[in-house]
DNA sequence: CGGGGTCAAGGGTCAT
DNA sequence: ATGACCCTTGACCCC
């Protein structure tokens, strides 16, 4: 769709149904009739606007300011003081009904309002008046015609969205939620609705100008499928795959007892999960069933579809770390060359490198969650996300058996995939929010003494830390992304202190095979819902759907790619200042890393959850003694 | 907006020839009859228009045509529970070309076809409807011929925005976006290219007319001027200009030649290359930096043609650019061998971002070449390889009407390009072996006294080169991919202070599309020989052809992309101490990057072959001192 | 007819 | 998701 021809609605055509409409309002002023000339040349040239207000001042007798609002028009300027009264607006626009019931109160105010002011000053108005013209949805300022209806840039993009996404919203109300400028963000639905019957037209609409090659159609809905998702799933699933999860973390005999604990560590995940899946999917039935006159055409988003199956197919599989391989080699689609050498058994020869159940990430956050800056929590996440990070890594099954490699390539790479996971993990511990604050504190407490230089150095750090986190959320990336990105960073090349070993690089192609063929395997499928959407042309790009799809996926993987440098930003000593200081002490992570490669992770977190102790600092310090 | 309808609706709906009813507010005014005059002043009797052909086709009677029109206005536009109100009455009087203009596309497109659909009506409408001509380029209502083609309004304001900016358009798509009228919007490079493709000719479109725009006074600040005199060539000289739209279509050679000074530079290059390029595309990159560029100052040849332009160009003042771009225009000299080809072909073979004779980079290296460490060498090599490398990238034709954001982006991101160049540079002037004599020679002038601190820093850069240039070495790069590369780099966001805009990051995602695809096309012809390839190990890839084919060059082209984390290692602060301080003194590479845009590169390094001068430092000395 | 320009109302962006 | 902000389109108007 492009823009429609100059409409009713354009300044340049005058409304056909004005005439009509003024008679209908008003009897005195349905009376006068304009010269037939005029009528004429209004008509055809003026805006509808100032037209009203030329007859309005006709029907005053106020043959100057004909005069001069004609040659104004005819000129093509309009006169500022000029506007169609806001409830002008609608009423030559609005049908019937829009009349009868759906003006509420405020339209009525502004009716009222208006329609004194105006008439009042009509003949006065020459200079430029306050009168800015508001919109007539919310009363915010207007910023001119949007769709049909004079409106702010909020309703105006507002209006564009809900059309474009063609989603269907639901009110928790009565449906007749006060839609004001300060009110107009609590109830979407009656928000267009009250769009819909101030005259916003939703074939003005266009579709999108960069059809943007499905990746961003694609990280979008997935990434709303996504967030809100991951916490479900694990909440879900949990109880039947409780032994998967800690086997993943460690599979060690330790697993079984662990079964029952790793539930507990999580459960301070699941109860706001639940919460959340909970309202979420309500949310999605009512908007789906509602079937209201809002609910556009399509009622049941191909959102709320695709993310149920998402759900499911993600559950399914975890019912174990081999099972969940072979779901995985057989759902998903064939993994070209991965030759990964010797040991048949662990590596799973034909499968990639992990199956998505494994590209779970999940931090046991210690409790309680403290709303203010707790320089105490953060360390004590970090610390806990480090050895998540480092189990994770050394349970991806390729890595898994290479000891020796993987202690040193760890050494050299905790920090990356560290990194990583602290973005991922972010959103959970409001981790901008308290770097921010502990930003701020560092700045307080140079003065009192810290070293400048220190503090510069880590108050930069933190700063990059904000950068990185939302340059990722930029990108919303998917928990396998994000698993496929931490594995090709462990793996990368790119210290120039060390040299990966052969099989580690070897690892790295891998990796990136698998990464673009899981994200073209992904959009392949969202593609087919987001082409024909829009767009009701037939003549659509049938030819190049396979070229788009792999455009589209090259485009986004290299997207994720690029976020490799930015990983260089960062220095260890510095981030090690930061977060492990209290941890290690005087020591280096490369020193301790043996230890924590040998930790049972899991069992740590178990026994510390629901006690104040702080099962990081502490159980490294119990290694240390040793 | 709804009742419209009802004026078709009603078999009174007014005769096709021009009606009484626009007077027919009100039955009393009916008689009056508008004077043609008027009616033609103010565009009534459109003959194009569908709304005319409908009411025609209501004139013939065709009750069938009126009805199918009458059902789309009905289901498209008005709500289901909808009542006429009253006053629509009023409707049936409403001047025809208020309905006309009501009418939104679909409904036409739907008339249309509703009516070319019914047998019946070819005869009575058919010699109408064969009258319009229709845009050559969208298919939509042609207003006339327009810079050479029959087209609408909308692709005759288009191209007329495109060539007056000389943007370059990014197709995010494979170059073959349908463009129709209800399409065209959604692929800019892929209209433009229609555009020219269908005929119109750039060099139809005039310059700008009323204000001296800021893009014009831009270009002329850029060239450090103030003769009144360039305004007046400018206007004059932008014709010839236009003609170089392919431009940011697409590389062709003129493209380059079109910057100020830069068409010197490539026919040095080219000279050389005439012979190499050819070798180039059988993949050979040592031989470029082997034999030849030593001898590639060529000052005579230079000379030729364009050298006498270019010189007379920035002596006397920088409308330099126009002369040379006639030149251009005229002269196909040395730059034959690429520009040929590129007329057409290229346009759909090679990516837009550049073609393969745009991707050479051959730096004039200073003679003599000194056997042993020489740092003046060294300094002197870096600074024209720096102004090589920025004038690279000004010349790359997406970028390079984009001056402020190339700029900024520029003081950002010099410090990769540089690095990138010297890399690509190295075994040119045995980088390797002078760095490490460098660092030799700082560790003995640590002991005079030199900074420690310092030294280490220094030290360690120097480390990190020559391990970047292993790295870099061992995947064997060509030149096209360094140019990629480049680009990639240079349009990435990757450092935590800058952002870039984008534009930019729609050119990154260009790049990195075009250097798979160029990675593709290279590969798949070198398939055997690809297979042993490196590692040695057996990565084979036993699918299909084609597969194993993507999968080699994705896995190239991950390597390749996973060089840019490296570009991180460095500091800008300790890159300029070791190459460039000599050069800027105190100043920052940021503060002079607008004087390096500036500069006539290639002038001033024609200037110093042959001769003991320093360009580099020399010329940038002279800009800092005005 | 075919150059030019204008500007309302589309579009998109990106910090929040 | 929102909305302040800026860019682009194209119908209409000059000459
Ligand atoms: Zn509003
Ligand atoms: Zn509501
Ligand atoms: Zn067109
Ligand atoms: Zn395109």
């Amino acid at each position: 769709m492009e823009q429609l021809p100059a409409g009713v609605l354009t300044p340049r055509a005058g409304p056909p149904a004005f005439p009509s409409d003024v008679g209908g309002m008003s009897p005195a002023q349905a009376q006068f009739n304009p010269s037939p000339l005029i009528a004429a040349q209004l008509n055809l040239l003026n805006s509808s606007n100032p037209m009203i207000n030329m007859l309005q001042a006709a029907a005053a007798n106020d043959i100057l300011a004909q005069r001069h609002q004609l040659k104004n028009f005819l000129n093509g300027i309009r006169p500022p003081g000029l506007q169609l009264p806001n409830f002008m607006q609608h009423l030559q626009f609005m049908p019937q009904y829009s009349l009868n019931q759906s003006l509420d109160r405020s339209a009525l105010h502004n009716l009222a309002r208006s329609t004194s002011t105006d008439s009042s000053n009509m003949a006065s108005l020459g200079p430029r008046d306050m009168c800015i013209e508001l919109c007539v949805v919310c009363g915010d300022k207007a910023s001119g015609r949007h769709y049909g209806a004079v409106s702010c840039e909020g309703c105006k993009g507002f209006f564009k969205r809900s059309i474009r996404k063609q989603i269907g919203y639901v009110c928790r109300g009565s449906k007749d939620c006060p839609v004001t400028k300060f009110h107009r963000n609590r109830c979407q639905f009656c928000r267009l609705k009250k769009c819909l019957a101030m005259g916003m037209k939703s074939e003005s609409v266009q579709a999108e100008r960069k059809p943007m090659n499905a990746s961003l159609v694609r990280s979008q809905s997935q990434s709303s499928l996504t967030h809100p998702k991951i916490s479900a799933r694990c909440s879900m699933d949990f109880k039947p795959c409780a032994p998967s999860v800690s086997h993943f973390l460690h599979p060690s005999p330790s697993t079984i007892k662990s079964e029952a604990c790793p539930e507990g560590l999580l459960t301070i995940l699941r109860k706001d999960d639940t919460h959340e899946h909970d309202k979420e999917s309500s949310n999605m039935l009512d908007s789906s069933s509602s079937g209201s006159p809002l609910s556009a055409p399509r009622p049941s988003s191909t959102n709320s579809v695709s993310g149920t199956i998402k759900r499911e197919s993600v559950g399914d599989d975890e019912s174990g770390l081999d099972m969940s391989i072979t779901a995985i080699t057989n759902s998903e689609s064939p993994t070209s060359s991965g030759e990964s050498s010797s040991t048949s058994e662990d590596l799973s020869a034909v499968g990639p490198i992990f199956s998505s159940s494994c590209a779970e990430f999940v931090l046991p956050i210690p409790q309680p969650m403290p709303k203010d800056l707790d320089i105490q929590f953060l360390c004590e996440t970090a610390s806990r996300l480090l050895f998540l990070s480092v189990h994770w890594i050394k349970n991806v099954n390729v890595l898994s058996k290479k000891q020796p490699v993987l202690e040193s390539t760890m050494k050299a790479k905790w920090c990356d995939v560290f990194l990583l996971g602290l973005i991922q993990s972010a959103p959970g511990i409001n981790l901008t929010t308290m770097l921010n604050a502990m930003s701020n504190q560092l700045s307080s407490c140079t003065k009192i003494g810290l070293d400048s230089e220190k503090y510069k150095e880590i108050h930069q750090e933190i700063s990059y830390i904000v950068t990185f986190i939302r340059r990722v959320h930029n990108i919303k990336l998917t928990d396998m992304e994000f698993a496929y990105l931490k594995i090709i960073a462990f793996t990368a090349c790119d210290l120039p202190t060390t040299t990966p070993p052969r099989y580690i690089r070897q690892i790295n192609k891998q990796a990136c095979l698998e990464l673009y063929e899981h994200i073209l395997s992904t959009s392949q499928s969202l593609l087919e819902d987001s082409i024909s959407e829009n767009d009701g042309s037939s003549t659509s790009v049938n030819g190049a759907h396979g070229a788009s799809a792999t455009a589209a996926a090259l485009e986004r993987y290299s997207q994720i790619l690029q976020l490799l440098p930015c990983l260089r930003w960062f220095r260890q000593s510095v981030l090690v200042e930061l977060f492990f200081s209290s941890l290690i002490g005087g020591l280096s992570i490369e020193a301790v890393m043996p230890y924590i490669l040998n930790m049972d992770v899991m069992n740590i977190f178990d026994n510390a959850v629901g006690s104040d102790s702080l099962p990081g600092a502490q159980s490294l310090a119990h290694i240390l003694q040793r």
